[in-house]
DNA sequence: GACCCCTTGTTATTAATTTGACATATTTTT
DNA sequence: AAAAATATGTCAAATTAATAACAAGGGGTC
């Protein structure tokens, strides 16, 4: 499973194939043309063609592809072939928004533990996840095989998390506080601009 | 102010600069060059200047560009020249955390209320926001010039959500839910597909 | 089983985006 | 005041991405 030189405009589009298989998957439907899926997911046939064929040869030619087939292929490209552990830093309303969202969990990311630095959260246990000081992060983080950290903190206490995290075995990084962190190299970072995203609504607004 | 065939790639970047040149007004920086602002953002000097001039020539030979300027035209481009009405639909954790975040109402996006169709939570008041039932939405929207709404339902409720919008005077959605909503042409929608992001995570964690 | 139709994988073409180059204008230095 | 350094705006080149075209392989139908 060694794909090089794919670009980040193809792999952002995978999640979105993924999203549209599983409907159809629930939906009982057992095949699909790249026409079909054209028509429901808003890509050209052709691309959906092009950045299925990066990954190899899922479909037949006369028939379309299998749903189920496509479906756990494009989730094996992802990464969705085994659990993760991740936590949480940063246990207020976001933190607990996303402890809340059971499809991160149904997919393979296991919530172990969500830390804090406020001792009025510090303890709590919140659907039955504990909320622990963050003096515990780095012992927590290496005896619990933690992988992937969810940063929901303020925008201050975002790189402090970041350097602390540099020091472990996490290599990613799921970023929701409205700055660029700097993390080593072998570190991945996937950000959550809130902001920018707001912004950009704001100027089609203004802009219709 | 009628810039037109701006592509999407440079609009998604404006936020970035309007956020650091934010951070380097607070910092007293009075003057930036392409070149220096390069090296903190991250994308090439010709590319900075190309995106500025999409818009006008904010710069000066020889000197740069003055910050406090650039911040205020950049401003202006994405829409940050009025305050703008908001509510949200769905008062979960997710909804409430957003409704927490004073930096967008300090932006001018100014939350009016809370929208649910729980009635365990319709009737709270959080942080000064009342939440109100969904039976009064369309009354609310109408009488309080209501432009832009941020959809935080389940997947399920998003489209209603959606289909009842259309029927009014918004012409702006912000959706968290994770499905890709039917609206007019003249509604803007921006998405906030956070499974989407975290695969992608995913995928680049399994390919480091 | 033969024919026709459908649909892929892939190559070619076109479009979009990024990068590089440079003439020109302004600031800073001497 | 002149010269050197700086840095924009813009044009050209190179790279990357999207679209279109099509040959060839299977499936469906009669």
């Amino acid at each position: 499973m060694k794909e090089k030189n794919i670009s980040l405009a193809v792999i952002r589009r995978l999640p979105k194939y993924h999203r549209y298989l599983k409907e159809m998957l629930d939906n009982d439907i057992k095949r699909i043309s790249s026409k079909e899926l054209s028509k429901v997911i808003g890509f050209t046939a052709s691309k959906i063609r092009q950045d299925l064929n990066n990954f190899g040869g899922f479909g037949q030619q006369g028939y379309g592809y299998n749903v189920e087939d496509l479906y756990e292929e494009i989730g094996k490209i992802l990464g969705l072939t085994r659990d993760y552990n991740v936590i949480i830093v940063g246990a207020g309303n976001l933190g607990q928004a996303l402890a809340n969202y059971s499809s991160f969990g149904r997919l393979g990311f296991k919530l172990k533990a969500m830390f804090d630095i406020n001792p009025k959260i510090v303890g709590l246990t919140i659907k039955e996840i504990q909320v622990l000081d963050m003096d515990t992060f780095e012992s927590f983080v290496n005896e619990n095989n933690v992988e992937i950290v969810y940063i929901c903190t303020n925008r201050d206490g975002a790189q402090d998390v970041a350097d602390r995290i540099a020091k472990t075995n996490v290599k990613a990084i799921w970023n929701f506080a409205p700055v660029d962190l700097k993390v080593p190299e072998d570190v991945v970072v996937e950000n959550v601009h809130l902001i920018d995203n707001l912004l950009t609504l704001s100027y089609f607004l203004k802009e219709n």
